[in-house]
DNA sequence: TAAGAGTATTCATATGTTTGCATGTTTGTC
DNA sequence: GACAAACATGCAAACATATGAATACTCTTA
């Protein structure tokens, strides 16, 4: 499997508004190049940028059709990853326990600041 | 919830090295910022600029105990973003379905290229 | 109140990212 | 073979991020 440093740079490949959109569609099916464009607002140059960034970090690949090329999925980290994008989440985790230590003391539970 | 956008911008903000070594640790419990520096081979301002982003993001929050700061996390997606990065995964995903069909055209499931 | 521990901020610099624009490549059609 | 469609690449400008170094802040203790 791919080390976590890796991973870290698969995240950071993602991390994009417009990338984010490519994927989310990609999770549907295959689109080519022009698909993007019509629901993403850029310059064509400009989705195949994006669309080289995942391919370089091995997210997604392609099958050419004549003068086509239709992309596809390939990282299955992808899907699991969009989910959690998408989840609801309660506003906040709970609070540390009252009296949590760390390698230089004991503190108290409550909020100063 | 958070909005999509933002949700992106806390993946930017997690997807460093280094910041991802700091919420493994807050994931196991609280921790102050001297905590950090002996794990993190870098310097104690370096430390608090990564801490620093992470709390802008809303990620993270402290306590304050005296003249330390006490971390934690408070976003909850964190420990599952933290779990698929480290999860295990098949090498790639099934192929596309052979006949795939796009806005410009129904292509073959072989790979030209 | 002076000194020191623990942490944050500011600044300068180096490096990386994003985008638009122009151009290049490949494939299919006439 | 000329031309057009579909897509990629190269380059430069604008902008963002990362890091080290110096400095400032805040709280505690003597």
């Amino acid at each position: 499997m791919r080390s976590l440093g890796k991973r870290i740079e698969l995240l950071r490949a993602v991390a994009h508004p417009v990338r984010v959109r490519i994927l989310q569609e990609l999770c549907k099916g295959v689109k080519c190049v022009a698909d993007f464009e019509d629901f993403l607002e850029i310059s064509q140059p400009n989705v195949s940028q994006h669309l080289s960034v995942l391919r370089k970090e091995g997210v997604i690949d392609f099958y050419v059709d004549g003068r086509l090329k239709c992309y596809f999925l390939v990282d299955p980290i992808i899907p699991d990853l969009l989910d959690i994008l998408q989840r609801e989440y309660a506003e906040q985790l709970p609070a540390p326990s009252c009296c949590p230590v760390t390698k230089k003391g004991t503190y108290p539970g409550r909020r100063h600041r």
